[in-house]
DNA sequence: TACTGTGAAGATATTCACAGCT
DNA sequence: AGCTGTGAATATCTTCACAGTA
């Protein structure tokens, strides 16, 4: 809806690429614990191998923020760290609340992840009433009926929901109708937010579904040399099963493997 | 390492693009809830929407596949469920070891959508003899030295890491030489693991940042017309810092804002 | 010498736009 | 008429390879 505004006007040259920016809090990361090994300065190669990338990926990706090294010595780890901390905005501390305190939601509350890097937990919000007034990592829960007053409290814009996917929506509204502008969602449901609202998901099934994709291949090409034109056939039966009936509720499974 | 075996060989033209992949996941879950709708048959635009993608990213992602649309009508609700399943190698079951039973761990083993789609959590392993014994989620937790024995009785191939960031490679290295090929790392830290198998990780607190990224822009923009000059002055500041003193310890953050 | 920073090449991914089928 | 399936165009991301420089 509204004219594609897509693009960014951006007063300088400010474009730093979205597959940049998912790196930098890994770079931060490796960089952070050089920091408390004190480690004065480092080599892209080498930070590079402690992020898990390659050191030319991390050579653009710096280059993308600056000069920020020295040539034929590397960069200085504070210096870094302070400049993709700033890049990041996390020299400025950011309020979240936690909607949804179930399981998942008292692990994110505990996580200490969260309040070393530049977050705070404002509050933990859950539709129990049961809940409310129980500390969890320290904080009171409070009921869902505050939430749009905790955001406009504490000026939270980050808000990270974790609720059954059934609520997920419905808070979703509520917190961006109360001036959220980030989200961060682990229910496994598509989230619809309006234009200048930024969704992130994390969902656990997507991530193994993914990997059960590759381990199936893993196995089938080990099975290859063998099987070789069975998966063919297969493949073909199917085609078949198509063409032919395919009724609308269930003859689907006829190829089904054991 | 070895040499770079990454391109596969393909027996047929098994290339399904790794962000194609990664999508099915969601058309899957779209499609399992139209199914228990009782939905016959959806078009690209409606199950884009429900994906929350674009219909001509969803066409092209199927075309990988195989035709497996009806043009003028749409796609067949269940079978195309089935064919998706298959695909992602969810026909058959996959055992799954959880490691590390905190809170996070803890909330895994009760994630339902765990189970519900060709996932099983063959078992719970902690290092603390004191869990040892207790059920979470109805599963009684074992114990780390456990854990070659529990991959191969139970023939896991997926682990899941939940430990602290400190014992995950540890863990990693155990699960691998036990003869896991894949592994879902929840703890904040590279792992490096020998060729063939894969990794993935969820990191709450990268996703976190990124959003940061993101909303920092936003406050940015809002400011542009009134600040103007002002970011290029602290750029310069910067820019003064670094080739000036810059001290290998901590003169860094003289610039701090606020 | 030993490293960074970066154009240019190459690989992937997305989007467009329309031919082709039902 | 209404939809899928897909080449071709475009955009984004990665990697190469080397000039530039402390």
């Amino acid at each position: 809806m509204a004219t594609g505004r897509t693009h960014r006007p951006a007063t300088r040259s400010r474009g730093i690429p979205e597959a940049t920016v998912a790196r930098l809090p890994l770079y931060l990361r490796a960089l952070t614990a050089l920091s408390e090994r004190s480690v004065p300065t480092v080599s892209s190669e080498e930070l590079a191998a402690a992020a898990g990338v390659n050191s030319a990926k991390l050579r653009k990706d710096f280059s993308y923020l600056g000069s920020y090294g020295t040539r034929g010595v590397g960069y200085d780890v504070e210096y870094l760290v302070y400049q993709i901390s700033r890049e990041l905005g996390l020299t400025q501390d950011w309020p979240v609340v936690i909607v949804g305190i179930g399981n998942l939601g008292a692990a994110l509350a505990n996580y200490g992840g969260f309040a070393s890097r530049g977050f705070r937990v404002a509050a933990l919000i859950d539709a129990d009433p049961e809940m409310a007034g129980k500390p969890v990592a320290g904080i009171p829960v409070q009921h869902t009926d505050e939430l749009e007053k905790i955001i406009d409290d504490n000026g939270v814009s980050i808000g990270v929901i974790a609720t059954p996917a059934g609520a997920a929506q419905q808070v979703c509204d509520r917190l961006v109708a109360a001036g959220v502008t980030s989200i961060l969602n682990f229910a496994p449901t598509v989230l619809t937010v309006p234009d200048g609202v930024d969704v992130r998901k994390v969902d656990l099934s997507i991530e193994l579904q993914i990997l059960a994709f590759h381990e199936q291949r893993k196995a089938g090409e080990e099975a290859e040399a063998q099987a070789g034109a069975a998966m063919e056939a297969e493949a073909e039966a199917a085609a078949a099963a198509k063409a032919a009936g395919k009724g609308p509720d269930g003859d689907v499974p006829a190829v089904m493997p054991a």
